[in-house]
DNA sequence: CGCACCTATATTGTCTACAATCTGAACGGC
DNA sequence: GCCGTTCAGATTGTAGACAATATAGGTGCG
């Protein structure tokens, strides 16, 4: 799981390889939130120059999972629930976007083939394996992202914001109880979709990234009282 | 006009000034639409080493104003038809959200601030400066955005895909006989803020900006026949 | 005792040199 | 004559040295 390498990234240069490496071991944890880089660490940690590490460092920066103050340094991101809150307000106007022109744009046959990975889906949510929720959900939605076909959109949100929603899922462990009727929203979404109702995709696609919000919002409050 | 140095973003480092040296030459064109970037020949015209300029060229990338492809280089962003309209797809979604978020988050004094500014507006209009379509129109887009309150939101816009519009505005004249009805349409916007209609902020943004996307094309269209 | 200043150290920013890769043109085989 | 190969030149990628800046600790003065 969380060793998604997307379809088209490969990488080629050092450069590329370091900033794959630093943004797994960013997401998964093995570099806590908050906690500072040290360029000179990381080149030795990774075996290469600083100035591999520090344009690694730069695209993590374009990635929101760090910030970079000038003379200072590099922090990883931290996770907070006002910043979890805003991005997830970002991501229901643009995946609801997506999913709007996703229903204007995709290919029947690209929509079968969604149908058929939501009855995959189906098979393992019955059988109560929670897995769907990481890598089922995150499928999902990738695939929509890319039926959208407008390149701006899903370069935004696959190389703006998508590792840092996997970053808050992955370490704040978003399982459990919301996994089915989180299925039947996904499905409600490409029914909309493949009745090329572009309307009401985007609000049902907005309407499932607010609940998912909603939900993780309570599961933080709920954390804090303890 | 057009030298739009943002509040809060100050140079302090070499690789900042020519991150925003170069994005000014790009944006208005100095640099042409699709033309190369050689590392060699802007580190002698900016008078800094190449790894400053890699450096700012890797931010730009970001900006979503060039395109860079390992070890071939670098190029400016070419502007086309399906990049505007796409562009202005993302731009709906985000900027319908930051004026929903607007609605909810501007303070009462900063919706007065903004209504002195349209007034101000109004004056240029009824004389005829389509100055305002310009500056004006940027910065009341501007405000909205900053008035949603949304970190992550204001970053996107205003580090992604600002300058780009810009970019397309400058080069391709988007000036002319909108302009009025673009400032009744601001005006409406604002007025659906100050009632802290979130909905209908949200709703007439977007309308706002399909608008004056659909406006684009038309005009696009006439060119590309002559 | 507290505060400002100054200095030593560590870290980031910048520069130059070297290595790896791509591009295009000349050459030779078919 | 056409296509594939090879080699030279130019360009990008990487490395390591040097410069500039921030941070922390100590010292002296009020």
């Amino acid at each position: 799981m969380s060793n998604i390498t997307l379809p088209f990234e490969q990488p080629v240069t050092s450069a590329d390889k370091t900033f794959i490496a630093l943004r797994k071991d960013i997401v998964e944890g093995n570099l806590a939130a908050g906690s500072k880089l040290s360029e000179a660490e990381l080149s030795t940690k990774y075996s290469v120059s600083r100035a591999v590490v520090r344009e690694a460092i730069n695209r993590l920066e374009s990635s929101h999972l760090v910030e970079r103050k000038a003379n200072v340094g590099a922090r990883v991101a931290t996770l907070t629930v006002e910043g979890l809150i805003e991005l997830y307000q970002v991501r229901e106007s643009l995946e609801g976007m997506a999913a709007r022109l996703a229903a204007k744009n995709m290919t029947d046959s690209e929509i079968n083939d969604l149908k058929k990975l939501l009855n995959k889906h189906f098979d393992k949510v019955k059988d109560g394996q929670s897995y769907y929720q990481e890598a089922g959900d995150l499928d999902f939605h990738y695939r929509i992202i890319l039926g959208s076909k407008n390149n701006h959109l899903i370069n935004m949100l696959i190389n703006g914001i998508y590792h840092l929603v996997r970053m808050y899922r992955v370490q704040l462990g978003m399982t459990g109880p919301r996994v089915t009727t989180a299925f039947d929203e996904h499905k409600h979404v490409l029914q909309a979709i493949s009745n090329r109702d572009e309307e009401l995709a985007e609000m049902l696609m907005r309407r499932h990234i607010l609940y998912s919000k909603n939900n993780i919002e309570q599961k933080l409050i709920s954390m804090q009282s303890n």
